[in-house]
DNA sequence: ACCTGAACACCGTTCAAGT
DNA sequence: ACCTGAACACCGTTCAAGT
């Protein structure tokens, strides 16, 4: 049953022992492409060590011997995917806001990359390090321009970042670039006592059903201009 | 072995069968309580069913009469967490961005409140929809004495909300209230090809190492700031 | 050095049986 | 009606053995 026979253009090496000279090795790189697969097709709940090496047709403990575990193949995952970042480098005369708004682009894009992952992400301090240092550069280089103080950059690029990673976990649990959040919230309104949330009724109610179906990109684009709002406001209050 | 005696104050069903008359039944509000003590101890991971039924003094099987399974216990605790939002009912002469900070302030208690369930709320759409309703209408009502249209208020709510979300994300993964970024991001910034983050490397020389010291509280309040003055701004543009 | 097989200590859940 | 016990189909990981 066991064949040495390479199928499907995946690894073939099931026999046991040492591979021949020649024969393809399993690799860190070839276990994590392999992990990404199953994730960005089937979640994070979906990656087992044991499928994991089923996809790579080997033995679960061959994993073992190039990553010492579970988490190590999910932070490993993290690593790669951020070391992707693909941030476009501004045109000289464009002004700070719009660096500032193509900074903030780039960065959802690269976590939209692999929705299923982002959560990971997003939720992991050290993933996070990784990625304000991988695409944080762009962010800190527009405030620089704008002529903020050390402080007050930091404290913007947190803000826009925590944004991002909020608006991002709305996002990767809904499938869908639209969502309809027009009937669910009318009937939860409807089911609370009278008068309990009455600015909340009467907003839903202004807006009706159409208005209340929600774009991602044009909600994303509305907060990173109110955002970016205010840190110009906050800027020219300081003088 | 086995003994009918309460031990502990606790339940003390472990004879098979259908409990006598007047003895305490195993209900849904013992179990969440049982299971949101063990997630508020050790963590979502910590929570299994073999465990939270061995808290409870009883067969892992016995839960499942009460609650369909792991997923409906999850969500019921999600459910419990949000039926306890305390909102402080603002002064009258209170202006409305006053309003909308205590507001964002009180739904960041809450999800504090229980932290280890944060990122089960915060990733839930269900449950972020149980959240709006349950802690939205105070921002609502601020937003609507600001005298916003709907849909302008819908999007201040929802990135105050995501930025909420975001910053808890950071928070709920650090235990303390204090977190020096300083030496780690020094570090990680000394690593990088020389010039690949010069602005970064700037703003991080600039600020020392004290400088990098992040108080939750106060990026908090400085995030909170900073999207209060662009919905301000955005206001008086709108004439 | 690299891979495997059996085993250990877990999971959530189904299903038939007890009272 | 409510609870239990055994069993099923999974997990991640340790450890000794193969080549």
């Amino acid at each position: 049953m066991a064949s040495e026979v390479n199928e499907g253009g995946r690894r073939g090496a099931r026999r046991a022992g040492r591979p021949r000279a020649g024969e393809q090795h399993l690799s860190r790189a070839a276990i994590l492409d392999a992990a990404l697969e199953i994730v960005d097709r089937d979640g994070i709940e979906g990656l087992t060590m044991r499928r994991l090496a089923g996809d790579l047709g080997v033995n679960p403990m061959s994993i073992y011997h190039h990553l010492p575990g579970k988490a190590a193949v999910v932070s490993g995952l993290v690593d790669e995917v951020f070391s992707r970042v693909h941030v476009i480098a501004p045109g000289d005369g464009e002004p700070w806001q719009d660096r500032l708004k193509e900074a903030a682009r780039a960065y959802r894009r690269t976590l939209r990359a692999h929705r299923n992952l982002a959560l990971q992400i997003v939720s992991d301090p050290a993933a996070v390090s990784t990625a304000v240092v991988a695409a944080g550069e762009p962010f800190y280089a527009a405030l620089e321009r704008a002529g903020l103080p050390p402080r007050a950059i930091v404290e913007a690029v947190d803000t826009l970042v925590d944004f991002i990673h909020g608006f991002m976990l709305g996002e990767a649990s809904n499938p869908s670039g639209t969502f309809d959040l027009g009937p669910e919230l009318v009937r939860r309104v409807a089911a609370l006592p009278p008068g309990t949330a009455p600015a909340l009724a009467r907003v839903a109610g202004a807006l009706g059903e159409a208005g209340l179906r929600y774009e991602f990109d044009a909600g994303f684009e509305a907060g990173l201009a109110l955002i970016v709002t205010g840190i110009e406001a906050a800027r020219g209050a300081r003088g």
